[in-house]
DNA sequence: CCCTTTTCACCTAGGTGGTAAGAT
DNA sequence: ATCTTACCACCTAGGTGAAAAGGG
């Protein structure tokens, strides 16, 4: 999905979030090697702010804008892939993909969605965490860890989209919006998705 | 599920086998109790045979009869809840369902179905396995289990329904057959599902 | 004015038994 | 004659952005 996610973010990537939560498009999937196969994982997810700041939509200039400080932090939670855990000759034998993972703006959501702000950035993060069910295993529990990062899947969290060519990227490329489609060549399916 | 199960035991239930596998209904599902709510278990099901006899349905009988020896038992294969491993807390708290799983009759199959005889009688059991991570658990694995069988959700697995009144009684209960439904009172839905 | 919420038509994805044709 | 397969219309279930209404 890199390429895929390098086209958004050439736009400025945004992500619609909800009340009763919203699925993530493109969906963030990850191919894993170098694992033991023997050995047991879990995969889990989580969002951080780029910065402490709220942005804005210009529409005369088709960008971006600081709008001031960002608002208190969301609660942060991590999104546990339902298939964790699992021994590492699972997670590598295919793409790994998060495509349950659902956005949220309400603070007070009960059905464990990604809490964000909406019009603040976000990056989001995959972490890679080796269980160990020996008795020592709190004191190495610090190692058993590793966290990895794409600069290209940062988004803006908003409620309705700013930018009308990331719209029109999402329709073109999402299949659940295939109803949206029109003979303009900016919407249809093409090698870009 | 216990008094839907009996409505179609009473009428001798039939279960679809496909190729591509087919999800039974009613579903199998449980309430657990009893568990050690920090410890970890697996649940899964298998389907054992309940003799060595083909079967046949005779409609002006509208009966079924055995039709000689049974035909050379399927690959034995067990059904893994989806949710295993999970600690007891997680399992008693709410129905346990196993509406993912499916039937089919390909002795070849590959998507990890369970392998039925058409025309043959099945019983479904569940196994409930204490997952033991401690160094001795293999000399006491067989001590770390239950399996539970109900009588009420035995089945003939069939290519095609044979008994009318049983195909009725889906129709009027599954709301994935609602397209089938009628005006007459035999599959509407009512308090017998 | 800027942002959020609700509702909607239109999709994807996949679970039903009916039906007719195919297989043995 | 008996059983199986392939395809179908009709559902459930739920993921889309559009549009209009709501809120500060």
């Amino acid at each position: 999905m890199q390429s895929l996610w390098r086209q958004f973010d050439q736009l400025s990537t945004e992500m619609i979030v909800t009340k009763a939560g919203r699925r993530m498009f493109p969906t963030f999937q990850v191919h894993i090697s170098g694992m033991d196969p023997a050995a047991e994982y879990v995969l889990l997810m989580d969002f951080i702010p780029v910065d402490d700041k709220r942005y804005r939509y210009a529409f005369h200039s088709s960008s971006w804008l600081v709008a001031g400080r960002g608002d208190i932090a969301a609660p942060g939670r991590v999104h546990f892939h339902p298939d964790s855990p699992a021994r590492g000759s699972q997670w590598i034998k295919q793409t790994v993909s998060f495509d349950r993972l659902k956005l949220t703006n309400n603070l007070l959501d009960d059905n464990g969605h990604m809490i964000l702000n909406s019009m603040h950035r976000y990056q989001p993060r995959l972490h890679v965490v080796l269980v160990d069910r020996s008795r020592n295993s709190q004191r190495f529990a610090h190692r058993n860890f590793c966290t990895f990062s794409f600069p290209e899947t940062r988004f803006i969290a908003v409620t309705a989209y700013q930018n009308h060519r990331i719209t029109q990227l999402k329709i073109a490329c999402n299949p659940f919006a295939k109803g949206f489609r029109t003979a303009d060549s900016e919407n249809r399916p093409s090698a870009q998705c």
